[in-house]
DNA sequence: TTGACATGCAAGTAACAACTTGCCTATGGT
DNA sequence: ACCATAGGCAAGTTGTTACTTGCATGTCAA
């Protein structure tokens, strides 16, 4: 669960969720494309590969493979869980 | 607004939210006690302190001194502009 | 004013996380 | 079969972060 935290703790991976959001199931090159393009993120495939498995692994995004590709979707789920464990003091 | 979600990403900074939201406005020493007693953190004074201001920096905690006592405070708003960011697709 | 208590500051260390680099696997088109 | 495309794996490097350590400041009570 603290998983999700850490995910979350990374700029790209933010932007990443941002393009998602924007536009639903993305392959890894479309969304490396997009993220030069529109957000000013310079890294390498690799590198937002390995942010991909990240937040897979926090459950922010699932994956389903058709052949050569793989596409990507943003998971909001874990999120709700987050404000709740805080929420209603303050 | 990314300083929230990197104070977030530790469990020890999470520790301190979840006390404080159970006892509001304890000060540095009684969080160390309390953290170390109820939920198992090993970390010195001087460790506390820092992940205090890191909460402050993220505007998480908000604090008041009284003397020679500092008390601090847990300001759950940051959280509700997280969700906000992403939901309401998926 | 002396000593104990509550906190602050700052440099150093050690662990971790992001990124690079180079190579590998697999799928699909021609 | 061949080559280009889409993606994966893993070791190494760099930068960041959590933590320690030692000392300093400020407050209050006796």
């Amino acid at each position: 669960m603290g998983d999700v935290f850490k995910a979350l703790a990374d700029p790209t991976r933010r932007a990443i969720l941002d393009e998602l959001a924007d536009r639903n199931g993305q392959t890894l090159f479309e969304l490396c494309s997009r993220l030069t393009m529109k957000h000013g993120v310079g890294s390498t495939r690799q590198a937002i590969s390995q942010h991909l498995n990240v937040l897979e692994e926090a459950e922010l995004v699932s994956t389903t493979r058709d052949g050569r590709y793989k596409f990507h979707f943003i998971k909001t789920s874990p999120l709700l869980a987050i404000v709740d464990r805080w929420l209603a003091q303050d």
